[in-house]
DNA sequence: CGGACTCTTGAAATTATTCAATCGGGGTGG
DNA sequence: CCACCCCGATTGAATAATTTCAAGAGTCCG
């Protein structure tokens, strides 16, 4: 089980090896999702939570016009619904982004685990909240940033939370997903998008293509985007990392 | 202790009148902020949550130019710094946007509810998914509406969570807020909110002046905000009123 | 090979920002 | 008590950022 990505390099982690044990035996089974499709869908009563093993998923909300937001991206190691379990339901969609693999963890089994374990519960908790953190950062990316700082704030969150779990090594990680993606994302057309990142490349920033994604100049794209990891809360070692 | 505001309304309440009785005794003293006074400073260590009682409070994040986006406000009833027991701080700031009367509840006190009272944990948990889902709505906002689309939702969304603690008659409500607020709530200029609220008005469909709010047209407002109420949580009672 | 989808670029239109100036109310010091 | 000052609200005009519309190129897949 993978589930020790849960939490990894972030400062909340629970370091109770019997709450470790509890946790990995919550799970049951294993699930694969083909891209694009629906994990969880709004308003859906849920009875399991599901935590990302391998793949990239994102909370998606779409408007009247069928104009879609990103309002969040996970990574291996992160629960993607568990917010369905204090409130019966999610408000919103749970894509896959690409093929996906997920555990399932009943809700009964979370009940069980936040009538025995505190210091687990709390962070089970903490994951959420971690959630909500990046949430605000979005919105201050969103509301003060602009093209180009959206964009260089979004390849500097990804890098960092790719690298907590050891899927980036610092300047380059695979990233699977459009340019349209990232307008819904960021707020932004394609088009726009498109332009934009022809400029972040142009200034030897950061390069996108086929996937792929390199950070050029780290610390400048960190100056536009200002990014400043502290919403992730990480752990010592990997906020210096962060270069923050 | 006005803290049967928490969770009022909201489908996540937890019913237990012990439960109710260990809340309710977990809180200690009372405290009163002056307007624009700091609540929670960002990334300073808290040992006490604290829940509004009255006043307006926000959670905002100043950019390098000293430009601030308000990426949340909290009316009674609200915790506007739960987030920092599960995490240990907070990524962000809190400011009394009025005069403001908090109630501090221990880290301690918590932890003993979480170690003994899973039911009013988990009600707890969902008070803060109920920012997080708030925190996604707005970056829905900002991200796909306009700004006549942006300030609506706003509006529309304040007068759902005020009225379920019966500070809004479903029309109009007291909003002690400056068009500057708007604009850092909403990702826009002071300037334009200004334009747009005009233009509201001569619409017809929300008037706003000297800290009182009116929803002329809830309908129509509804619509161009693209307002959907089902991430307030809020119970069967109160969404029907929301006019969903 | 055709079709669907993404990426790319240009040009025009729109939305929002910036800069600048005025107005008005509330509070303060003389 | 009143002139003055500060801050928020308001409006106009110019500018800048982003979107929209349109079209062509590249790529993957059946």
């Amino acid at each position: 089980m993978r589930s020790g990505l849960f939490l990894k390099h972030r400062s909340v982690r629970d370091a109770d090896p019997e709450d470790q044990r509890a946790f990995d035996a919550a799970f049951t089974e294993t699930r694969h999702l083909a891209p694009r499709q629906r994990a969880v869908a709004r308003g859906e009563p849920l009875d399991r939570a599901l935590l990302l093993l391998d793949g990239l998923v994102a909370r998606v909300m779409d408007d009247q016009k069928g104009e879609r937001q990103i309002v969040g991206l996970h990574v291996p190691g992160d629960f993607v619904d568990l917010h369905g379990f204090p409130l019966g339901y999610i408000d919103h969609d749970v894509i896959a982004m690409t093929a996906v693999t997920v555990a399932m963890m009943p809700h009964a089994h979370l009940r069980r685990l936040v009538a025995t374990r505190p210091a687990l519960t709390t962070a089970l908790w903490a994951s959420t909240l971690l959630d909500a953190a990046t949430h605000r950062e979005w919105i201050f990316r969103i509301g003060r940033l602009d093209a180009a700082g959206r964009i260089s704030h979004m390849f500097c969150e990804l890098e960092a939370r790719l690298r907590a779990v050891g899927l980036s090594d610092g300047r380059r990680f695979a990233l699977a997903l459009s340019q349209i993606d990232i307008a819904q994302a960021c707020g932004l057309t394609p088009v726009h998008v498109n332009r934009t990142l022809r400029s972040l490349r142009e200034d030897g920033l950061l390069l996108f293509r086929n996937g792929e994604a390199e950070l050029l100049d780290a610390e400048r794209l960190r100056q536009i985007a200002e990014f400043n990891p502290l919403y992730l809360y990480l752990d010592s070692a990997s906020l210096a990392a962060a270069g923050d």
